[in-house]
RNA sequence: GGCGGAGUAGCUCAGUGGUAGAGCAGGGGACUCAUAAGCCCUUGGUCACAGGUUCAAAUCCUGUCUCCGCUACCA
């Protein structure tokens, strides 16, 4: 993986129409991990994320609920934010469509295009729903009175056809399949890549970009005739229409980057290393939107990672099935820290993958409460009871080695993206220390040297000193993962944790997971106190649904 | 329909020619530093099915069945 000395990573904006579900934030958990392990490393690190409010149906939502608009999204937002501060989701910067930056650079986007000659006015034909608007083809049902919104069933629906933007997507096949081809890591997993190289391969159709009926969005820039739709008293003529869907989502990118009006800030951010995204939308941020940035004459982004969806018994958690878990009650009774942990250990982050909360509270049992957390719990005490507190230097035992093998494969994992690898290598090593702790047996050591037999005492202390040097690597290790459990648990070793709470500040990671990179600072380990208590089934809310 | 992927222990999966594996769950044991955790041992599988190639197939070939993904304008 490169070693940028900079790193700019968004995830998908999530729909602004609802209360977030676990399945939606799972996404930006990921991102985050990878966020705070490349801002541990030392990279400059940006991390984007937001949430996108425009569209008919937020605006119909909104008007059933008697609300304005503004004051609907205003709230799913705070909602949104609330979650993912529960989740100790670390944005640099939390984007809005509705931010007024966004709406200037989609519309500067769409000037781009206009001048590149890559978007024209076409017919956009569909069914139209006169209660919601235009509904694909795949979102209307076939009654015994006719095709029908499935929301709005006793309305008739129309065949209409509008006048409207189109971009020349077809124009960019052969360079997009060049792309793909040179950069086969622009687009991963590889049967997600495979699978866009194939509709590439199919041929590319036009997509339109403006909706003529359309209010609660950003104002299309340009009237038919190609001025400006901007008046003299800076209001937009609303025949030009507005912005439609992908020139507007997509955008959020760019505009968290500086673009236009910031250039250097544009031009250090720009292109971004990884766009997080789920597998619904591959075929926008991996086709769509390298065309488009082309034709703004900006460079594609350099890594978009596909991401599964969560299921509840086979079937995809969603907000209308209702099988989601709510984030808030996986925090409550897992902690923050153990939330992220098992979600992202749970689900391998390339395909989609089955979670419950019995799978979780097991997860969290055997691997942090069980393991881990009473590793770091019976090294602790040990030290205690047999060193009166006093934190010994790490030898040069067998788990030194292990570790030696253990931290390339942790990084690596982590960036390419499999972060439930990273964490199973982890736990590896988890496992060996353990092991080691049972085949070392520093209870007879510390017996024997207290009879007062030969070497026995530094014995112990080595084997000591290894399994304190083996949590502080694990809890600095994971620390992307359990950005409060890591403080914790280096506080319980007696050392400072030196990175602010986003994860910044602190000295270049890798060399923090050093074996034996403090061995020459005396110390005294904290009073033993369990960081992940073991939960009981009883204790454990009851899942949703 | 087309293209692609998958069917291996109760669960999640690894294993691409040479005597069936891991983790979790279940059972037993010895220990005691520890969150009754950890450690050791262990019960589970005709590797979807049927043929074929081979000294040898979960692994290669053919066919069948089942499941899944993609197959254009939802945010």
């Amino acid at each position: 993986m490169s070693s940028a000395d900079r790193y700019y990573i968004t995830t998908a904006i999530a729909y602004a129409n609802n209360r977030p579900g676990l399945h939606t934030l799972y996404e930006v958990v990921g991102a985050d991990v990878i966020a705070r392990w490349h801002r541990m490393k030392g990279d400059e690190t940006r991390f984007l994320t937001g949430t996108d409010e425009h569209s008919v149906n937020i605006a119909q939502k909104a008007a059933e609920l008697g609300k304005s608009t503004k004051d609907f999204v205003d709230e799913n937002v705070a909602l949104f934010r609330a979650a993912e501060d529960a989740l100790l989701i670390s944005p640099d910067r939390f984007i809005r469509t509705t931010d007024p930056d966004h709406i200037h650079a989609a519309q500067e986007m769409v000037r781009r295009a206009y001048a590149n000659g890559d978007i024209y006015v076409g017919d956009y034909e569909g069914w139209y729903c006169p209660a919601e608007g235009f509904k694909s083809p795949s979102d209307v049902i076939e009654t015994a009175d006719g095709t029908r919104c499935p929301n709005h069933p006793t309305v008739p629906l129309q065949w209409l056809s509008e006048h409207n933007w189109f971009f020349r997507l077809s124009a960019y096949q052969a360079r997009l399949e060049r792309h793909f081809e040179e950069h086969p890591d622009f687009a991963q997993p590889d049967y997600r890549r495979n699978e866009m190289l194939g509709f590439i391969r199919g041929g590319l159709e036009d997509f339109s970009i403006s909706r003529a009926g359309a209010t609660w969005g950003i104002p299309f820039p340009i009237m038919p005739d190609g001025s400006s739709s901007q008046r003299p008293d800076g209001t937009w003529d609303p025949a030009a229409g507005t912005v439609y869907v992908w020139y507007d989502a997509l955008i959020n990118y760019v505009t968290g980057a500086g673009f236009p009006d910031d250039p250097t800030a544009f031009a250090r951010w720009w292109p971004a290393d990884l766009h997080v995204i789920g597998k619904d939308i591959a075929r926008f941020h991996t086709i769509y939107w390298p065309a488009m940035l082309w034709s703004a004459g900006l460079e594609a982004p350099r890594r978009v990672w596909i991401h599964g969806w969560l299921l509840a018994q086979g079937e995809r958690m969603s907000k209308s099935l209702g099988n989601f878990l709510d984030p808030v009650d996986v925090v409550r009774t897992l902690g923050a820290d153990g939330a992220r942990y098992v979600t992202l250990r749970e689900v391998p982050f390339d395909r989609d993958a089955d979670v419950s909360w019995d799978s979780f509270v097991r997860r969290y049992n055997a691997d942090l409460a069980n393991n881990f957390g009473n590793l770091l719990n019976r090294s602790v005490s040990m030290a205690n009871r047999y060193l009166g507190g006093e934190r010994p230097a790490p030898g040069n035992g067998g788990l030194q080695g292990r570790w030696m093998q253990a931290l390339p494969a942790y990084g690596e994992k982590l960036e390419a993206c499999q972060l439930s690898e990273a964490l199973a290598g982890l736990w590896d090593f988890v496992d060996a220390a353990n092991r080691d702790v049972d085949l070392q047996q520093p209870w007879v050591l510390a017996k024997e040297a207290g009879a007062g037999a030969e070497g026995k005492n530094e014995q112990l202390r080595g084997v000591l000193g290894d399994l304190l040097e083996a949590c502080r690597l694990i809890g600095l290790a994971v620390a992307p993962f359990m950005p409060t459990g890591a403080p914790k648990i280096l506080a319980q070793l007696g050392y400072q944790y030196a990175y602010r709470a986003d994860g910044n500040g602190g000295p270049a990671l890798l060399d923090e997971l050093r074996w034996g990179a403090h061995e020459g600072e005396s110390g005294r380990v904290a009073v033993a106190e369990p960081l992940f208590p073991r939960i009981e089934a009883e204790s454990a809310t009851p899942a949703p649904g």
